[in-house]
DNA sequence: GTCTATAGTAAGATAGAC
DNA sequence: GTCTATCTTACTATAGAC
């Protein structure tokens, strides 16, 4: 697998990404060292460095696409109805869209501890962004007397958590298709905000 | 902070454990150091082979000590009751036991990926033990008719998913007591699986 | 753009003095 | 039981040839 010398800026950059996306996904920022990545993609380790600064910045970099990604994909998604249908929305569009991308979701909570404090700052305000959402939703939805929550914001974190959960264990062309499982988590959804 | 020469066994032992525990949770298993460790502790970093054979020993134990207690006390808990009673109770639990232990809960979850195949077979299967004990309470609640559950192994993983986000964000002091954090959670669990 | 080679640092773990 | 010192390995990142 391993290349001689050439020019492939074109596709070594986005094998880099995959590459160390999979890697941070399965085991670990700190845990993938840069030879590696490296190694995974077929070029020597110093060669990383023509497309990344820094290792740091190549964990940001996937970070801040991936929610750049995510807003943009929620923005186009429908977001009309009642708080219940926008709700619903919001549920299969959570599942659908980090279906095939587990390792995204995967890094975008769980490495946030390995991201410097300003990079962090950066991370945490896309995913504030992406949960305030949900909550405007869930407030709607008390307001007009649709749902019943003690607490729309425990329950926006609870939710979220709910559904994030489904990448640790959901794969394709097993037990269940994408449909049975947003039908399940969409019931429990539901009837968890009293709609 | 640092000592000079002498015997503390019985001192240097739980230190190096909680500090251990603290800092993979706070910065994850690969990304500390046994010299850092050492450092918190206040000993050399050769100091810690006294207590442990290597650096995975140490995860291991920290893990497997978890579950055990984990087990234990839930063993101690009520049990007893018809299945929506027997839900609360291990709501109830669940957030009780973890409020205080947030490091071993994320711990638990979060450095599976950093155990070697044989640590992770063990710690995989105490997990699945206390998972299993939520399994039973929904099926019988399904088979007695007071749950209305789509799926009540996909219901076990929703519902820890869920009440595991409980750490992510719970803080002493804040604005919300334990016990209203149990009653919103109690309060949503139920309703999400029809009770 | 990638290579080889390496500088400089830090890691896990061990040996032997006290 | 802890220390100092060290072995060995591996790491991030850079320099210069091609």
């Amino acid at each position: 697998m391993a290349r001689t010398t050439g020019s492939h800026s074109d596709i070594t950059g986005p094998r880099i990404r995959e590459t160390a996306l999979r890697l941070f996904a399965a085991e670990g920022y700190a845990a993938v060292s840069m030879r590696k990545i490296a190694a995974e993609v077929g070029v020597q380790a110093g060669a990383l460095y023509n497309y990344t600064p820094d290792k740091q910045s190549l964990l940001f970099d996937l970070m801040r696409g991936h929610m750049d990604d995510l807003l943009a994909a929620r923005a186009d998604a429908g977001q009309g109805g009642t708080p219940t249908q926008r709700l619903q929305e919001f549920t299969r569009f959570h599942i659908t869209y980090h279906e095939d991308r587990p390792h995204e979701i995967f890094i975008a909570y769980m490495e946030l501890r390995n991201l410097t404090p300003e990079n962090f700052e950066v991370i945490e305000a896309l995913r504030g962004r992406y949960e305030d959402e949900l909550s405007g939703i869930l407030q709607d939805g008390v307001a007009s007397g649709e749902f019943t929550l003690i607490d729309p914001r425990i329950a926006t974190r609870a939710i979220i958590s709910m559904l994030n959960g489904v990448t640790t264990w959901y794969r394709r062309g097993g037990r269940l298709s994408l449909a049975e499982v947003e039908a399940i988590y969409w019931d429990m959804v539901r009837k968890a905000v009293g709609a």
